[in-house]
DNA sequence: CTGAAAGCGCTAACAT
DNA sequence: ATGTTAGCGCTTTCAG
């Protein structure tokens, strides 16, 4: 039998009520009490029950962790760290993170993670694009909600997102400051908000910078933004005939797909032709050349989301806050001054 | 305010006893009654609250899933499915599986996670190697544990394991019967169960064809077992000049870089050399050619783990079983008659 | 077949 | 400064 409250009472000679106050750090018990009482619970070596605590504070200590199955399963960690993040920084918090994965096409007929349902969690944290649907769907359950790398207006949340914007510039004008006059952009699906967000300040970066856009130099493909699309987006622009020195591909994957393309064709990079990407996966150093990339702090973002569904269930005041975390260049080989 | 037990006696017109033995689907209430109380309870929307099961019951309804970091960020997403098995079974099982990654180089100054500290869990399933010292940290709390794709008898526990001898074996003799008498091995840590089990596999099914085995065809790195090892053992191999015709890789990594060197060096996959791997990546797809391999169901791996433990919490007595999941020769481009 | 009631371990008024 | 006590929502004897 796992030991009590009552027994460390009984062993420090106080009440229930005492040793509670104890635990919970309250000054208005005397420095001997509070002494023995601490030393009871260590002899007995104490842990106050979760589910006791819970049943009374109607709170479960638990926030939920959702992404699409897709994302999760994903070759590259993204999501992966970005949970870490939130799982580091909920040990520090005295939370229980409850992972699970949704469809990626989300139906109507899809049940909702049985936490939701349950009402096992005190808060959720999606992570990545999910269906609208689903966003609509557990709007009823009034769930205080952190989006991380995705937003969507439907219902205000709070969110944590990437600097896409700024850290399109800082790319698009590093490629400039190169000395590079034609610069190509390869990216996926506009509708997924980052895409559309490295998108436009890869465009805001040329406009500052009084470059003309030239749309042949612009290729985005259907849906994804995998390596191969990469590999289809390189050759289609270089089939295009269109004059260009210098690639922005939305992400790493597509650049290092891109990188493949291209050097199959001899083209020799970076002294041909630079590119650079954006994510900063792990694969980028294992190119030949590493790959020159923005990176995104993951973990940072996963702890960040953390904190402020943390602050959200503190206070009782909904504060909906936007935080935009920056990105940082990072020069490696596979770009050079033209 | 959330409803509760009461909210559906009170609409039942019954007893709260009465609504909890109908819940739990005892079948000693009327079927009038029990139509009631199933009426209400959909009418109230009413789930009963887990903190006061818990509570009662003297259990969280949690499981731990346990993995260190680097097996968790590892590109390939083999234990992230593994998991992903175990929280799938988690749902039909009414468990909530906690997730926590240990340090890679799990030292004795490490805490042990909190959900094990505080008690908040029923049972721990440990994916992948761990170090044997968190193993024999968390002895004392006597939780129920579940192994997958790991085992150590350190203490005895139940395990769910690859069939890799029978895979290895099978790999092997798959290549023997394509014609081939000179069969190389590239393999990693001899330390890890999985990877001496492949190679023994290797050993054992030549040795059941009569086949001489060559030491110089046997290219083990010093530790780990990543594409970047496969193309130096792959290099190492081809250096020795010692003539052969196949390879099996211990892991489709592994083969994955041996392929990606022997096809940079003008040796042509399968005309000139056979590759097989072991594990089935998505990866294996997007070769050229498409790997052949052994594939190893990770999925269901993860709810087999699940289940065990399920057992396990169900009976009181502690059967601890080995289970050996069957894997299967998956037959792709990367193979050829000799 | 159903209800009354004790109690799981803890917290938070309210007393003292 | 500390103790008393009434719940939190549920399960489970034990009666009826």
């Amino acid at each position: 039998m796992r030991t009590t409250i009552k027994d460390v009472a009984k062993k420090a000679n106080v009440s229930t009520a005492t040793v509670s106050l104890v635990v919970h750090g309250h000054n208005r018990i005397s420095p001997e009490t509070k002494n023995r009482v601490e030393k009871a619970i260590k002899a007995l070596n104490y842990y106050p029950s979760k589910s006791a605590r819970n049943l009374v504070s109607r709170k479960t200590g638990n926030i939920g962790f959702i992404l699409t199955e897709d994302h999760f399963l994903k070759t590259e960690p993204f999501y992966t760290q970005i949970f870490l993040g939130t799982e580091f920084e909920a040990r520090n918090q005295e939370y229980y993170i409850l992972l699970t994965t949704i469809p990626t096409n989300f139906s109507k007929d899809d049940d909702l993670p049985r936490f939701i349902l349950e009402r096992s969690i005190d808060g959720l944290i999606i992570a990545g694009k999910v269906p609208d649907l689903f966003i609509e769907k557990i709007e009823p359950f009034n769930l205080p909600i952190v989006m991380v790398d995705y937003y969507t207006d439907h219902n205000a949340q709070s969110a944590v997102l990437i600097d896409n914007i700024g850290g399109a510039q800082q790319a698009t004008e590093y490629l400039l400051s190169l000395g590079h006059k034609n610069i190509a952009f390869i990216g996926g699906d506009l509708e997924h908000p980052s895409i559309s967000d490295r998108y436009h300040g890869f465009k805001m970066a040329l406009e500052k910078n009084k470059k003309a856009l030239n749309e042949n130099l612009i290729v985005l493909t259907e849906n994804a933004t995998s390596r191969e699309d990469g590999y289809h987006a390189a050759k289609f622009l270089h089939q295009s005939q269109t004059d260009f020195s210098a690639v922005f591909a939305c992400n790493d994957a597509m650049a290092i797909g891109a990188m493949q393309y291209f050097k199959s064709t001899g083209i020799r990079i970076p002294q041909d032709l630079s590119i650079i990407g954006f994510d900063n996966i792990e694969g980028d150093l294992y190119q030949d050349p590493p790959l020159s990339t923005m990176s995104v702090p993951k973990i940072e973002m996963g702890q960040e989301a953390l904190q402020q569904m943390v602050q959200i269930l503190s206070n009782k005041k909904k504060v909906l806050k936007k935080i935009l975390i920056p990105v940082e260049l990072i020069v490696r080989q596979s770009t050079k001054q033209k």
